[in-house]
DNA sequence: CTTGACACGGAACACTTGTTCTGATATTAT
DNA sequence: ATAATATCAGAACAAGTGTTCCGTGTCAAG
């Protein structure tokens, strides 16, 4: 379990390994991984599984085709999020019913660790630029983790009743009065009464994916 | 390959497909996906799942076990990208040599319907709320891709030369004048010499985790 | 030299796994 | 009702696949 160092062979295979999972998206044989790094028996491949396990590279399932997972990226399985719509800040955030089957017309991927399990949530891209004060711009993604429930300290969707908007901010409840501070440092938090919003969810994770321009000028380096 | 509906039992097999993947980074066995569907018969299972493949929800690759690919999500292969370090506004970015293999510490997962290949790609934390206008907070993660080259309207890590800094703004070559925007769209562009600063590298996505407290005090609903 | 640990190659075994064949049952159209 | 199609079940087979056993060569420590 040291983290000595890997043999020429067992960095080969390894190698391989993940590349042939990012190729196929499911893992090689041992004959497959032989043939690959030029390993004429079996027991050769078994052998340095087994040490690239030891070494926490890689984990095995015992008498499992391809049983073979990355050990790093144990938590990074994939999830699929459902994006759902749009979120405007004139209006509450719509969530589909949990129980419908949901036709998914696009999903974002993502990682477990990033987002966890994925249960009970959904991306919502930005439209407008009324997020700005929680640092969010037009065409960024949020993944919502839909709950009416939030700690204090979490950024949440919050709906307010009475000027019919939805915003995004830090939820802190302090002496009977809600403050929802803005990721913004610069700006000054507000402080309502409870009963006046309507917590929709939590913010798990925001990302801002740069869109590719076709533009052709490019500058010389120097 | 048309549209149609699926059967109940093809709805079954796709989500534990899905799940079982998700779950286990590796496909289900033919016999794996008829336990978890009440499917006593190898047979109905190959029947379904080529009913799968033509509705354009799975692949199957030929006599190779486990062979199932998700048909949707065929770009959402893995990619693991190393984050190398910290980006400070008041030093240039540092980018570990392509050569030197390097140490992954920390390596960041995600899709490849994200950043694309991932190759050449490094993660950096944020560091001090100086890219506030990029609209880029403390603890953000940056994903870049190392290159002396960006087009006009690339999102670029810029070394200012004369005043020592590194900013990330939009970069447009405009009448032998760099313009740098910065994101955020209240505050103005800036007009430099394009002698004077030095691109680094071109941001492909930039996400925010948020980070979890462990507050425990929690407001009741409505 | 001897010993032991380590890495490797070949072969065989038992089980897994995708495929295929035959036939039965259900559903739908004519 | 009859035929045609779709869906299903069981069984069997050939190939794939993880595992294990045995033997060889290397290399450093005793």
């Amino acid at each position: 379990m040291a983290q000595t160092k890997l043999t020429v062979r067992q960095e080969d295979m390894l190698t391989f390994i993940t590349d042939f999972i990012s190729q196929n998206s499911y893992p090689p044989t041992i004959r497959e991984i032989g043939k690959a790094c030029h390993i004429t028996s079996t027991s050769v491949v078994d052998y340095n599984l087994n040490k690239l396990e030891d070494e926490g590279y890689i984990s095995r399932m015992l008498r499992v085709s391809r049983g073979i997972q990355l050990g790093k990226n144990q938590a990074s399985a994939l999830v699929q999020i459902p994006l759902v719509g749009r979120i405007f800040a004139s209006e509450p955030v719509s969530f589909p019913e949990a129980s419908v089957s949901y036709a998914p017309d696009e999903t974002i991927n993502l990682t477990q660790d990033l987002v966890g399990d994925g249960k009970e949530m959904f991306a919502l891209e930005v439209r407008g630029d009324s997020m700005i004060d929680a640092m969010i711009n037009e065409g960024d993604y949020v993944i919502m983790k839909q709950q009416a429930r939030v700690n204090n300290g979490d950024l949440a969707a919050i709906w307010l009743i009475d000027s019919e908007e939805t915003t995004l901010k830090y939820f802190y409840l302090e002496n009977d009065k809600v403050r929802l501070q803005p990721a913004n440092p610069t700006m000054d938090a507000i402080y309502v009464d409870p009963s006046t919003v309507r917590i929709q969810g939590k913010v798990m994770l925001i990302f801002r994916q740069i869109s590719e321009r076709k533009t052709a000028s490019i500058i010389p380096d120097n």
